[in-house]
DNA sequence: ACCGATAAATGCAGCGATTGCAACTATGCT
DNA sequence: AGCATAGTTGCAATCGCTGCATTTATCGGT
């Protein structure tokens, strides 16, 4: 539970840094146009330093995005068998929009930079593709199926995540007023109901 | 219909050598080990000539994704008012799905690349994205409402694409064997009905 | 406080995609 | 043939990213 060693809390503190810096320096200049170098400067370390804290210049715009996954593939190890697939993916994926409630400002900030920059967007989707073999390579299992078999994990997991960013490219576009929980609990019922009837 | 001029006809003659011979190189030596100069000294031009015909090295994979998007909007613009949005999405994407079915060899060739380099599949997916917006775009006009104000059409155009991601997913993890439109019709099917009940 | 082991930071050199610019060449048209 | 235009090429530079070797800082025990 402790920080445990200097070495540890100092880590954890440039990392900060340099997300903190480079998160303004794209505000102000755009992504395209820091540079690492700019960053890596305004942050105090060398260039060189920066590849140990992020595997792409992208991924600092999109940090914790990894942590959303494991949140949601936990959330779903522990669907009770007899629920529904579909009811257990909501359940997962609302808790996490619950944290981006909490979290709206910082995560605001984010998502209108990956907004204004393709290759951002571009890396969160790829993200966002491995979540949802995850997602379905949970499925699978769960439900104790043959991994190439059965097309539904898939189906499943593309809809979830479908609905993700539906809810979320809606809430952006309102400017990030309105109840992202409840945006998402929509876009499920609506698709746990069927689209045609409505 | 004719070939236009002797430029118009060396320009295509151009791009398909581009093609054909990237597409060989990436799938002897792979995507990321084949440089754009060696493609170009393959292809009898000049690196820089290449930028002249793709705007990055993951669209020669990707060839022709624009021109299905024309098609899939094209479907829709021309979608009778009184039929259910989700129907006219089915028709208009089963349309691109049975090209898939004739174009088949073709495009399997492309899907492995693409399956096998994450770059190209980031690319696709961010040309994806674009479909989701314009699709979108073009369910919102037709059912007159106002740009973003409801999320319909959002969530619609998503479940579209996660029904072909699914189904292509699928269709590629089995080796490209199985009706293509079978399994899309399918996914659809299952959308328009609901994913709880089944 | 001291010392070897280990993790992290740095510097350097290099690759490859991509771009802007300017010069050059082929094609279209009169 | 002869100009206008479109397409090709070469050149130089930027920038993200990587491998490798070196240096520096922290840790764990003594």
């Amino acid at each position: 539970m402790k920080s445990q060693g200097l070495r540890e809390r100092k880590k954890l503190d440039t990392r900060r840094r340099i997300e903190a810096v480079a998160l303004d320096m794209f505000e102000r200049g755009g992504f395209e146009t820091t540079t690492i170098e700019d960053i890596a400067a305004a942050a105090d370390i060398a260039p060189r330093t920066f590849f140990h804290y992020f595997p792409t210049k992208e991924d600092v715009v999109l940090a914790d995005y990894a942590d959303r996954l494991a949140r949601i593939t936990g959330a779903l190890a522990e669907w009770p068998t007899d629920e529904p697939a579909w009811t257990a993916l909501q359940r997962a994926f609302l808790s996490v929009a619950a944290d981006y409630e909490i979290e709206r400002p910082r995560l605001l900030r984010r998502f209108r930079i990956m907004a204004a920059t393709p290759s951002v967007y571009a890396r969160s989707l790829q993200l966002q593709a491995g979540w949802e073999d995850a997602v379905a390579s949970v499925l699978t299992q769960r439900a104790g199926l043959v991994a190439g078999g059965d097309i539904t994990p898939r189906l499943l997991a593309a809809a979830a995540l479908a609905a993700m960013r539906a809810s979320l490219g809606h809430w952006l576009a309102a400017g990030g007023k309105g109840p992202l929980p409840a945006q998402l609990t929509d876009c499920f019922d609506r698709l746990a109901r069927g689209l045609v009837a409505g």
